[in-house]
DNA sequence: TGTACATCAGTGAACGCGCGTTCACTGATGTAC
DNA sequence: TGTACATCAGTGAACGCGCGTTCACTGATGTAC
C-alpha cells in the first residue's frame, strides 16, 4: 500500500476513534479486539498503533467521544422547549431506546470503568462525563423550580438503573413496569 | 493426594460454588479464572472438572446461589418490621453499602447477562432472581399501602441506578446526592 | 472380617485459541537542494 | 520545476501471555467376593 497522505491519517485516526466508539458502546471494550476495530475499518492490526499507544488509550477517546454525543444530543432535547417537565420525559423515554451503538455511556461503560484505579485516565473521562450529564439533567427543570433537585436525582439514576436492568434482561417484561413507574414520576409535578 | 471420600467430594463442590459466586461477585465472571477459584480453595485447575463441565455452568449456579443469599437477606430485613417505610429505607441504605462479595447480583452479573442468548441457564437465572426480586421489594409496602407499587417500582430501579453509578464512578462524591436523594424519596409517604 | 480389584477426586503438565503488542518491510508522500 | 533521499502510514507475520479445557497419572476410597 505504501505511505498514505497526512490528511488521510488523520482521517484514519477520526475513523478509528468513531468506529471505536460504536464498538465499544455495543458490546463493551473488553469484547471488541483492535484487530475487530481495524477489520471493520478495512485496515490491518498492525497499523492501529501507528496511532495510539495501546487499545486502552483509544478506549479513553472512544470513552470521551460517546460522553460528549451524550451530552450534545441531552442539552438539545433539553433547550428546545421551555424546561416543562416534558422536556425529562422526552429525555428519559429517550433514554430508554437508544440504538446500542448509542446507548448511555454511563451504563457502557460502567464496567470497564469499575475495576480501575482512581487516577486512570478512562475513569476521569467517566466520572467528568457522567457529572456533567447529571448538571444537565438537573438543569432541565428550568428556573421557576429550583426547589426539586432532589427529585431531578432521583429520576435520573432511576433512568439509569431502569436500562441497566433492560439491557441484562434482555428487554423482560417486569423492565417494562419500571419504566412506566418512571415515567409517571417524571410526569407528575414540574 | 489420592482420591478423597464421596463426602468431601460434595463438599468441595459446594466450596467451589461458593467462593466462585463471592469471587465473581466482587470482580465479576470475566475477571476470575478457574485457576483463581481452585486456587483460592487450595486446588489445582483440572479437579474443577470432574464438578462442572464448564466454567459458564459453574458461572450459572454461582449466580443462582447470589440470587438466593440476597433474597433472603431483603426477606429477612423487610418481614422483621412492621412493612413501615422505614423497611425500605433500612433496605436501601443497606443495598448501597453492601461489601464487594456481597454486593447486588442484579449490578455485578448484569454485564455477564447482557451479552447472551434468551434460552441461557445464566440469563434465565438471572430474570428469575431480579424479578424475585423486585416482588420482595413492592412487597415490603404493607397491605395498608397497595397504591404505590409504582413508587416501590420507581425506587427499586433508583436504588440499582445509584450503585451502578457508585461503582463505576470509583465512590465519588456526586454519587452522594443521588443516594441522599433516593433515601429522601423513600422517607416521604409510606 | 479380610483381600483383590475397580473407581474416581484431585494433580499438574500440555494443548489450542484469542488477543494485545512488536517488528521488519513496503512504497507512496513529504522535503531538501 | 526536477531529482534524490528521508519519512512514516499501513502490512502481515510472529511473539508472549493468560485462560478454558483435556489428559495421562496417582493412590486412597469404595465394592465385590
Amino acid at each position: 500500500m505504501g505511505r498514505a497522505s497526512k490528511a488521510e491519517a488523520v482521517r484514519t485516526r477520526v475513523r478509528i476513534v468513531e468506529t471505536a466508539s460504536e464498538m465499544f458502546r455495543s458490546h463493551g471494550v473488553e469484547n471488541v479486539s483492535v484487530a475487530d476495530i481495524m477489520g471493520a475499518l478495512g485496515l490491518t492490526t498492525g497499523g492501529f498503533y501507528k496511532h495510539f499507544s495501546s487499545k486502552e488509550a483509544l478506549a479513553a477517546e472512544a470513552v470521551k467521544l460517546a460522553f460528549d454525543q451524550s451530552s450534545s444530543v441531552w442539552s438539545g432535547l433539553i433547550s428546545t422547549g421551555e424546561h416543562q417537565p416534558q422536556d425529562r420525559m422526552k429525555l428519559i423515554d429517550h433514554y430508554l431506546q437508544l440504538a446500542p451503538e448509542r446507548k448511555c455511556p454511563m451504563m457502557a461503560f460502567a464496567n470497564q470503568s469499575s475495576g480501575l484505579q482512581a487516577d486512570s485516565t478512562l475513569r476521569e473521562v467517566y466520572n467528568d462525563g457522567s457529572k456533567a450529564l447529571l448538571d444537565t439533567f438537573v438543569g432541565a427543570e428550568g428556573a421557576g423550580d429550583a426547589a426539586s433537585p432532589s427529585k431531578a436525582k432521583l429520576l435520573f439514576a432511576a433512568m439509569v438503573g431502569a436500562r441497566v436492568l433492560k439491557e441484562a434482561s434482555g428487554d423482560a417484561s417486569w423492565v417494562n413496569d419500571l419504566r412506566d413507574a418512571v415515567l409517571k414520576t417524571a410526569a407528575t409535578t414540574a
